[in-house]
DNA sequence: ACTGTTAATGGGAATGGTTCCCATTAACAG
DNA sequence: CTGTTAATGGGAACCATTCCCATTAACAGT
């Protein structure tokens, strides 16, 4: 298990006994791809990742876990308009540096995690939120913000 | 056709036209269905619409006249998280007061268009995408704004 | 108005991501 | 170590979307 994982790994061991789920290999060998990377897996990618550790592992199961994961607020999933679902394990949004928004490109499909100016955004969200929650009568538990366009190399291409 | 409309079907032709794209039946009954609702259409109920009023029309028409819209820039697609892609007619973002962003009910699916805050948001959200484009030499089209949660009715059930 | 060109259509088949089903396996409490 | 039962894996089913192709109709030129 990776070392810099160990942080997440206790979180995520913790949370889940606590709500009684077991864990198993699947499991583990999930977040632990999950945790090693920045980027935004598809189920698929996750699929062929977990392989490579623990080659008995099934499709469905990759889907049920990050659906549980997701269910728990250990996993974010997003859509970029490629048609698949990707996933994003959470970093602990909000209370740290690791908050971030996606800059994706509609041509080739890069996604650029940015955290630049966040601060106001933060700050910005919160009062919206707030004010959508009372006005709407909503308990808003996330948001998303992505930004859409042509990345550096696309635009060039053009 | 209906008379509200007249504004955005105008707009819509003249779009077509320059573009040399012809302007069927189907075409016209999509852009109708589309200019006469605020909600967040599927496919398949915008095939279910325009089926009343032409009922010959075909759900591969439906979907390539929405490809074509969408590329146009006369309408958007979003992904609310419930499996299929909404469509909601351009009616002049950032320009005028129908910029609006959503409010999702992760439970019963109900989205909800605010228009509050909107001013504060934009005035961020500009300042931002010129730093991003800036930064990251992206040329940035498009943003989305989602806030998720439960509505005030799922909020009580639960 | 008529006609020819060809963009657009409609219907059904194919695709692909995701979910479902169920017999088998393995986590973990006692 | 053992029994209970949650979880698994593999394949079939599902469903939104895309593809294919013979047919139709938009519209430019006459």
């Amino acid at each position: 298990m990776a070392r810099g994982c160990r942080r997440e790994q206790n979180l995520c061991h913790g949370r889940f006994k606590e709500y009684g789920y077991r864990l198993t290999m699947s499991r583990q060998a999930i977040l632990d791809v999950l945790s090693k990377t920045k980027d935004h897996l598809s189920a698929e990618e996750i699929y062929h990742e977990v392989h490579k550790v623990y080659p008995s592992s099934g499709m469905s199961t990759v889907y049920r876990t990050l659906e549980l994961l997701v269910d728990l607020g250990i996993v974010h999933k997003f859509h970029f308009g490629d048609g698949r679902s990707r996933y994003e394990i959470d970093r602990g949004e909000e209370h740290n540096d690791h908050h971030h928004h996606h800059l994706v490109c509609t041509k080739c499909q890069r996604v650029i995690n940015y955290t630049d100016f966040i601060d106001d955004e933060i700050e910005l969200l919160r009062r919206t939120e707030k004010g959508l929650s009372k006005k709407y009568n909503f308990k808003i538990v996330k948001h998303i913000l992505q930004f859409y366009g042509l990345c550096e190399r696309c635009k060039e291409k053009q």
